[in-house]
DNA sequence: CACCCCATTGATATCGTTGTCAAAGAACAT
DNA sequence: ATGTTCTTTGACAACGATATCAATGGGGTG
């Protein structure tokens, strides 16, 4: 069998009392104790025992990720950080899929929390909008990080990105271009971050003196297929923008279908802008201008505050904003 | 605190030993005990205790996915497909990021494993190329199933799908499509789907009388790069073929960039398939013909077969072929 | 020197299940 | 009627950690 804390204890020549001490870094132990266990706990290769510590603790040393997103290659990005976060910490991640619509999702996750004993929850857009969700968790003092959040409370665990600034970058971006006429595609209204970048957009033209028009400026859902519907719309204007900014890039996408279908050529004929920086940004012609958030990054972080939570060490890592780089590709020409 | 099986065996008025064996469904109940039973359960809302049922009988009810795969919009596919086979079953999942190049793979799976109580594993390509990683997992006694195998051992558990069909289907397609000249490019040479669907195509072409032409057969990668490249190179020769197909949509969307940005019209000049029907295909234009796997499908079945097999179920659910579906779009048009 | 305090340590209970094994009773054979 | 076997059940130990609380001993204080 594997080895447990009694073979440590006798090892080390002390109780498992002390060898739990140590191995949970508590106060109060001798350094020469300490390090007399710490050696034994090496030679034997000793590893507690999660199910063990998790019974006792009511800890499950797990952390889950809500999400409820269409866009894959977000999802895969988070994944990949937080892993990265967990590694060398003890704790592992569990992938929890919801349904935000569904009015089950409250009693659900809690009973998925409880049930799992998780320690804590990574929520993702559009969930980290649901202010009544997150008010749940905290009336069951569930723990969670949150990605993106719609209001930045000081008092709670999350990492957001400047989706406005960077909006306003990038449309000041198009307008430096030379683009007077610049189409908006908004993304979906229950996320908080199609507020902002609009915002951005919004702001942008009137700074630089262009005036709104509102048959250029069409509500998608983050989807290809409401890029495209839009971009169909857009072109049956009588007059026609010369860029047009989607707030994400698989709306950009589907703008460029629709435009290409129409016989338009990019970046000839119209400019195009997106937002997220995913896969599908190089991967067609002309390659997308587009902002890139380091989703990853975030993701890595919202994962550390929560262990960092956990573990005590609360003050060293904190809530934080991370910026988004501008990329500026073929799909955007001077005018 | 919750509601633990003392309890209900209090108010079941039998032993505890009586109410786990009602649980775990062991043989030797009598019927009348077993509704007493699981009506107290009911009634009191009792759910066992993950962690200590996990200490006791060293199961952790948890699946773990190994991937190592660039591809994020199959990762999520997959990811979905499990997520949908465990509800309902008590299982869990547990996303594993590796690295198949790193010569600690081995160590750290088995590690993981073991840390964890991980009932088993599910492995996705090109993990499942490894022959000697899964031999190892064997000599662990670990339980593993295999998405897409390359060698389909009656004796595991795995789900495979049909890619050298799929690809002499399509490729026949193309040639009914009146072409004759068709170039292939080849996926990652680790991954056995990748000589699948070369062979497939090989055989389609040989088959209709079509003299195999190395010039336009070129190693890729599966990455959208490659495709690019090997777009290049394909359009320095002499004489280009009327169509290429790619083994995956991301090399296909590589080669439409390249394409295009020679000035070449897809599907006029060039007609295009890819393989997969990942996002991408439909979010070009024109439109990827292409084959799609039912992977969220396959994934849930790789779950289920595992998890059949922990319950002892296993004469009913068992490895499995999966049929892919063509799609035929724009990108392919008749000569 | 007696006293107290605080840092250090350990014996033992405990978490909520499942495993072991024996006992009780029913069913069947002799 | 008796012995044998099989089904059903329960008492209690065990899994491997952490929690409680008391014991120990060195150092400081008056």
């Amino acid at each position: 069998m594997a080895v447990t804390i009694k073979d440590v204890s006798k090892d080390a020549a002390v109780s498992i009392k002390t060898v739990s001490r140590v191995i949970n870094n508590e106060a109060n132990v001798a350094e020469a104790t300490k390090k007399k266990v710490l050696a034994s706990v090496k030679k034997l290769g000793f590893k507690p025992n999660k199910s063990a510590q998790s019974l006792r603790s009511k800890k499950s040393y797990m952390l889950a990720l809500l999400y409820d997103n269409p866009n894959k290659s977000y999802l895969a990005d988070v994944q990949s950080g937080i892993f990265n976060a967990c590694k060398n910490t003890g704790y592992n991640l569990v992938i929890q899929e919801c349904d935000y619509k569904s009015n089950k999702l409250k009693t659900d996750i809690i009973e998925f929390v409880e049930d799992f004993k998780i320690d804590g929850l990574i929520v993702t857009p559009p969930l980290s909008d649901m202010e009544d969700f997150l008010k749940e968790l905290e009336d069951h003092q569930i723990d969670y990080s949150v990605i993106a959040p719609s209001t930045m409370n000081p008092e709670s665990l999350y990492v957001s990105s400047n989706d406005y600034e960077a909006a306003y970058t990038l449309t000041s971006e198009i307008i430096k271009h030379g683009h007077k006429d610049i189409g908006f595609i908004k993304g979906h209204p229950k996320h908080s971050a199609s507020h902002l970048r609009f915002n951005g957009y919004l702001d942008a033209i009137k700074n630089h003196g262009i005036k709104r028009n509102d048959q250029w400026i069409k509500q998608g859902n983050f989807s290809f297929k409401s890029g495209f519907d839009a971009g169909v719309e857009i072109f049956h204007s009588e007059k026609i923008p010369t860029a047009i900014f989607a707030s994400n890039d698989s709306m950009a996408a589907g703008i460029m279908k629709s435009a290409q279908m129409k016989g338009m050529q990019v970046p000839q004929d119209l400019s195009l802008a997106g937002f997220d920086d995913s896969p599908i940004a190089h991967q067609i012609w002309p390659a997308l201008t587009t902002v890139k958030q380091p989703v990853e990054k975030m993701a890595a972080h919202a994962a550390k505050i929560l262990i960092a939570k956990f573990d005590g060490l609360a003050e060293k890592t904190k809530s934080k904003e991370f910026k988004s780089d501008l990329i500026v590709r073929e799909s955007l020409r001077s005018l």
